[in-house]
DNA sequence: CTACGTCAAGAGCACTGCTCACATTTGTTG
DNA sequence: CAACAAATGTGAGCAGTGCTCTTGACGTAG
């Protein structure tokens, strides 16, 4: 049983140091050949080659390709939600229509510059490859964390408009919100958690499209300009402000 | 010499009979693998061994194994559009809201029921393989075809708000859009247009969430009112009155 | 110095896509 | 009917994959 599961001690002896670096390389080589190839093809054998070892060398580091992918997703998640909280929070608290582009923004970029691995997150799932819950769960749950914090804290500030969703909530969907919203730690409505939740969804269904070429080769010449006004529409659900932020005096 | 040189003509000789149906095992085969182990792992061998053939006999029928999946994506598609088109023609051409709603319900319990092709359509990228856009954008195209025809229909029967979209669209996006309703035979105005992409980009986003996990294991109990929730407002979205189909007199 | 634990290497198993030469079946035609 | 040619099936083989196991080398702790 090996000694210090907790993140981050520091490695005491010259051995584990150096384990933890070839740790390392193979995170980052299998995030350079889960870029070039996607994350079906990833291989433990080409992992290997490229760390200049047998195959067989990195199973001493590396349970099995699952653990890798699993690593990867992680590592992933992570690189995504510092991306969203590093474009949110360069605005200030209280512009909460910026906050929401920002997010929207973030997340479109980061899914375009990197297709492959934003596939992996919000792909197809990679056959017979189940994600363990216990480790993913918390980096996975970021971004609809941050957009959900955004929409709490307009709400509290009362800057949503709140009043306008005719759609009932049934009972039963009812409890699934109250559960998230203590969660979440949040107070919003309903209404409005129910639509953060369309928005989210949305979101994502957005980027996937753009990212997975759902919309067709030569369909959109202008998607920066498409997802913007999407981003509009989708603010305007949220019953967020659509105007520009105005800083509150006092 | 007889000519009989067409396409789809009846087969002719026993011999293309048998080939036809020999292909279509294939498919069916390959249907049956796809859907239990995923697009990524769908592998001739295996199907040549159900079809109780060598392996390399299912080469004489099918070029590849990217062959294979553009026919079965082709299906998929088809598949699908098929049972879209079924839920919208079962409602008055007149209940816009109410096709819509069948519609993007349609998609859902297609997509519930058959995740691993709806993954294949609509998830990550098979790696290394580019579906040909002559043969997969006609069936790929069904759907957004199908709810493009509704907001048309309900916006030529003026029974869509369509004035109260205050996002602009500029000039790249418009010309985006002018061509897409060119090719389309609509009438909608840009706005609505734009909205009736983000509408679908929407739906497939939420189904994609749901067929995928992405929404965690337990994190709704009542799927199917969060979906319905999620209908209603999208139908708010595109234009649609979100209250019930009223027959129009005469 | 010895013993233990870690590590790399290589062989091996079962699987994949795909190609090729060869054998067999089948339909047509002289 | 016999002969031919096209279509079809066969099995070997190549290169690749994930993964396991045994063997040997090495560093470190006692």
């Amino acid at each position: 049983m090996p000694p210090a599961e907790s993140a981050a001690r520091k490695p005491s002896t010259p051995r584990e140091r150096a384990r933890a670096r070839t740790i390392e390389d193979i995170i980052r080589l299998g995030r350079e050949h889960l870029a070039v190839h996607g994350a079906a093809a990833l291989s433990l054998r080409a992992v290997a080659r490229d760390l200049g070892v047998v195959s067989s060398a990195v199973y001493r580091y590396v349970e099995n390709r699952e653990e890798l992918l699993t690593l990867l997703l992680v590592d992933a998640y992570n690189e995504l939600g510092d991306a969203v909280d590093a474009a949110v929070g360069a605005l200030p608290e209280q512009d909460f229509t910026g906050r929401f582009r920002a997010l929207g923004t973030a997340v479109r970029r980061w899914a375009l510059s990197e297709p492959a691995r934003y596939g992996l997150l919000f792909g197809s799932p990679v056959p017979g490859y189940q994600a363990p819950a216990e480790r993913t769960t918390g980096p996975g749950t970021r971004v609809i964390h941050a957009l959900m914090a955004i929409l709490d804290a307009a709400y509290r500030a009362g800057r949503v408009a709140a009043g306008g969703d005719p759609n009932a909530v049934v009972p039963p969907l009812a409890a699934d919100l109250e559960r998230i919203r203590t969660e979440l730690g949040a107070s919003v409505p309903d209404g409005l958690l129910a639509r953060g939740a369309l928005v989210w969804t949305s979101l994502f269904g957005a980027v996937s499209f753009e990212v997975f070429g759902q919309y067709g080769a030569d369909t959109f010449a202008a998607p920066d300009e498409l997802f913007a006004h999407h981003l509009a529409v989708l603010a305007g659900v949220a019953g967020l402000d659509p105007a520009n932020y105005q800083p509150s005096n006092g």
